[in-house]
DNA sequence: CTTTCTATATCATTCGGTGATATATTATAT
DNA sequence: ATATAATATATCACCGAATGATATAGAAAG
């Protein structure tokens, strides 16, 4: 499940998944950084390569957009109509994988 | 999340799950290929490329075992305790995923 | 007897994640 | 004042995971 661009075949990364999660709500890089871990109770921690990386392709691939901040040295983004519905759909998945595990243990 | 030995870091794969999933009862590698398409509905399938490679890496973190086979030609596995240990936590871990995807979306 | 299905296996390639590193700015402490 | 820590963004090089392609061989079916 790890070749051909993920994002073309319609599943989220981990990464991805929680960058888009936390872009529910407009904020800057640095900031989802620290979202993530809080959401996840340290559970998840992004770091600055993995961010960087992953929110240029999120952008390219239109699922996040910068938007003007007031701010002008912190770039600040939020989830597109595109992002929300693929979050939407790789919840979908992600609770569909469950639901097959927890039918294998009757 | 993929640096670093992903089973020694005590996360499955979607591949690694599924063939953990399947193998709570033993089967031989092709039947496995069969068994995750079935149980998925299609949804999920994985060629013998991912397959054999990963059986060998479950092999060798003694997740799963080799169990002696009535047919010679070929080779049945069965989970191992503490694949059934690991694949608890991870089905636990990918729950919490779940949790804290519908939390933010109060 | 040839084609299809079963069954296992490896190679080379590609994508995703990340440790290390760099740079600049802004607080905070001494 | 000034060293130190935290904020903030960014890239490089490397590694692991997944996989298309390919190879091999035995068994069943037509």
């Amino acid at each position: 499940m790890a070749r051909k661009d993920s994002l073309k075949a319609g599943e989220l990364t981990d990464t991805s998944f929680f960058i888009l999660l936390s872009l529910t709500e407009s904020k800057h890089g640095y900031l989802i950084m620290q979202d993530v871990e809080k959401m996840t109770e340290g559970a998840v921690s992004i770091g600055p390569a993995s961010l960087y990386t992953t929110i240029k392709k999120l952008v390219a691939a239109e699922l996040i957009e910068p938007v003007p901040s007031i701010e002008g040295n912190k770039k600040t983004y939020l989830i597109t109509e595109s992002g929300k519905k693929l979050l939407n759909e790789d919840i979908i998945r992600r609770e569909q994988i469950i639901r097959t595990a927890e039918r294998v243990f009757e």
